[in-house]
DNA sequence: TCGCCCGCTTGACATTTATCAAGCGCATCA
DNA sequence: TGATGCGCTTGATAAATGTCAAGCGGGCGA
């Protein structure tokens, strides 16, 4: 299945093939396709060679690994994504899952192309350099919240980037099951049942999907929030990647 | 201080130059300067700005962070290792500290003139990205090592990536203090000592910073290394960066 | 419509981890 | 040589987190 044309025109505005040339973005596409998978196909199991780009264009993609009958979710991704850039660069195998969450649409590259326009179009290659190094902050923010926050702290902070990125107001939707929530939080539903109860006394009631927040102040000051481990910038908004919301560094009010 | 002629050519050999023309080279480290630091010397400090990148040459480098009183150590770096590349890739605030731990000798090289260099030359600008991405490699293993391993567990890897490192004999040597290790491996250290006690069961037994393993096998029942979290290959030998070890994917027999 | 499944919650309990306090051994140094 | 400081260890205790079991309730299919 080859790519057809209005597919491209949804990419290419990416900040990713922004500064690409007409020529460089055929050429590093070349061969690319898209794909629809239904909610629960897995892309990508750990240790497989990756042979493709993967970005994801519509729906949801769980990046997750296991070790010793244990599983945890490394993070949730929603249009417009790239995925395992980082080992497509390299050539080398998965160290995470894909598995979709919802019924998604996904374009795939063949590494190869890839690699050959990083290596022949310096702009291009300085774009993917930026998104890698947008990835690896994401990830730098990750470990932070993990070695220095507690579960409670956790969910509090969370609550507080989805309010953010909700639009601030004191209503949200929890976009996961509280299963899928809990795993990326790195806890178990039980204990994210209790975070949720604890912080009642911050004002937060929980119904279904809905979270309302009574008192917001008093749930920032238990969640200290901080531009230097929590990004409350909506993700990958249309145009842009990874790379660019981690350039808005500062100019965010949530700290 | 301009930057000598012998201190190029010990990092002309850098996997990371490998590929630049001497012309490119000179540009991407033009600016650049030598500086030796006494151990215990704050470099940087979370949401600093990046002006440079900077190449440890010698000596030891701490990246830490902080969050309400709590402090942990992301990593550790030994000879020949880049920093903080991701934020000067995207000219943006630091996300950890960095401190020296022993006496050090480091490179700095001007931001501008690295990005300046990875948007004129692809062959570099590749070089950076695929140092990149062994970065963002490095940490997925060390979320996966700290989501899914307990404390015990963690030493008892760390034990075996160090043994085999060392070169595979039954005796180590602890490369840090105890309370440094217990701090990148997200516990007290007090749990450090109760873990190595644990430990014993399995023929470990600690003498200063002197190790021995007389039960490997039992260890490893224990540890269940995993290519896909631990990477037993010695980091950063001389011309080789974060890249190259994350390239040898495999050809480990570790697993 | 009924019944079943599944996600979620709650409680009791076990395990893991952190905290606080004390003490030991060893190096440094007056 | 003896005092001091510091890194490390150990024990007691508290807090956080995971595990197991039970039960609730909504959605879905028979």
């Amino acid at each position: 299945m080859a790519l057809r044309s209005n597919d491209k025109d949804r990419i290419r505005d990416l900040q990713f093939f922004k500064n690409a040339s007409d020529d460089m973005f055929e050429r590093a596409l070349s061969g690319g396709f898209l794909q629809r998978f239904p909610a629960g196909t897995t892309l990508l199991m750990e240790g497989d060679p990756v042979d493709f780009l993967y970005i994801l264009l519509e729906g949801s993609v769980e990046l997750g690994a296991g070790w010793k009958s244990r599983d945890t979710t490394l993070a949730i991704l929603k249009p417009v994504s790239t995925f395992i850039l980082a080992a497509v660069a390299l050539d080398s195998d998965a160290l995470m899952s894909a598995v979709t969450l919802d019924r998604s649409e996904i374009l795939m590259v063949p590494g190869e192309s890839l690699r050959r326009a990083m290596q022949e179009d310096a702009a291009f290659g300085f774009a993917v350099s930026q998104e890698l190094a947008g990835c690896y902050r994401g990830l730098v923010r990750s470990i932070k919240n993990q070695k220095l926050r507690d579960s409670t702290e956790r969910l509090a902070n969370y609550l507080l980037t989805q309010r953010a990125r909700q639009g601030g107001h004191d209503e949200i939707t929890l976009p996961h099951e509280k299963r899928v929530l809990a795993s990326l939080l790195g806890m178990t539903p039980e204990n994210l049942s209790r975070a949720f109860s604890k912080l009642d006394a911050q004002g937060v009631s929980v119904e279904g999907a809905k979270v309302k927040f009574s008192k917001v102040q008093a749930l920032e000051r238990l969640a200290r929030p901080s531009p230097l481990i929590d990004n409350h910038f909506p993700q990958a908004k249309s145009q842009l990647g990874k790379a660019f919301t981690e350039r808005q560094q500062g100019v965010l009010d949530d700290a």
